[in-house]
DNA sequence: TCAAATCGTTTACAGTTGTAAATATCTACA
DNA sequence: TGTAGATATTTACAACTGTAAACGATTTGA
């Protein structure tokens, strides 16, 4: 019953952290988040609260607080709006979209020696 | 004065539209729409209307109709939309980005090709 | 010339999102 | 044991979205 529901950009911030520091208090991720962010701390509560209700958040209480983790996976999510993404703003295309992002950002060289082994292992679809 | 402001999901599918085929009409819009969504007429005028309003698209009257064409370029949007993509799903990393895509999809032989070529061309940053 | 069809403009409405304050609860010190 | 301080839950609210009907103006076939 994970991940029905996407999750928006806000709260993507969020899930970044939990993802990265689980379990976590409240107060550790609004913590975290003011590093990038300038959410008031009710702000990132109220993120939290939408996301245990869409079933990406769980939590268990640890004394007066409570330990937030992730319920579902980063991958599925991270399939979810990649796809998304593909679909809307690249009408699905792959290769477009790979040449948009090579083109777009500078890659150390060994970025580059990465991404050639990989496509060296890629399979060939026919 | 161009985009502004960003564009919703529905509103990139009508703006996919304009672009590969302006400049247009609305009939001709929603019936191109019409053989993927199945979206009202009344709704794709709605997104007509706030796209103008968002200044992403342009008229002109033609007859008793109007002919619409984009106002600004695609690539610009393009680029705001892949951007926060970025940040947001894999928190400004783009190899991990290019990653996902490669491994999650199948690539033809000439594909590849392609891209190999293309990291052949790109110059490392230092 | 009158009604029907066609266009574009307004209005509608519920759900999501960003942003946060108000309130209720609970824990722990004094 | 009562109260301050921290925590979580509710409530708020405007903007944006998806989805579309209602309305008003205009063109055109009968």
């Amino acid at each position: 019953m994970t991940d029905r529901i996407g999750i928006s950009d806000a709260e993507w911030q969020v899930m970044n952290v939990v993802w990265e520091n689980q379990p976590i208090t409240a107060q550790g991720i609004i913590q975290i988040l003011a590093l990038k962010q300038k959410w008031s701390p009710a702000t990132v509560r109220t993120f939290l609260h939408r996301l245990t209700k869409k079933g990406v958040l769980e939590f268990e209480p640890e004394g007066n607080r409570y330990l937030y983790r992730a319920a579902g996976n980063k991958t599925s999510q991270i399939r979810k709006a990649s796809k998304s993404f593909l679909e809307t703003v690249f009408n699905g295309q792959t290769v477009p979209l790979l040449t948009h992002f090579v083109k777009s950002h500078r890659l150390s060289e060994q970025e580059i020696a990465e991404l050639r082994k990989l496509l060296d292992g890629k399979e060939a679809a026919r």
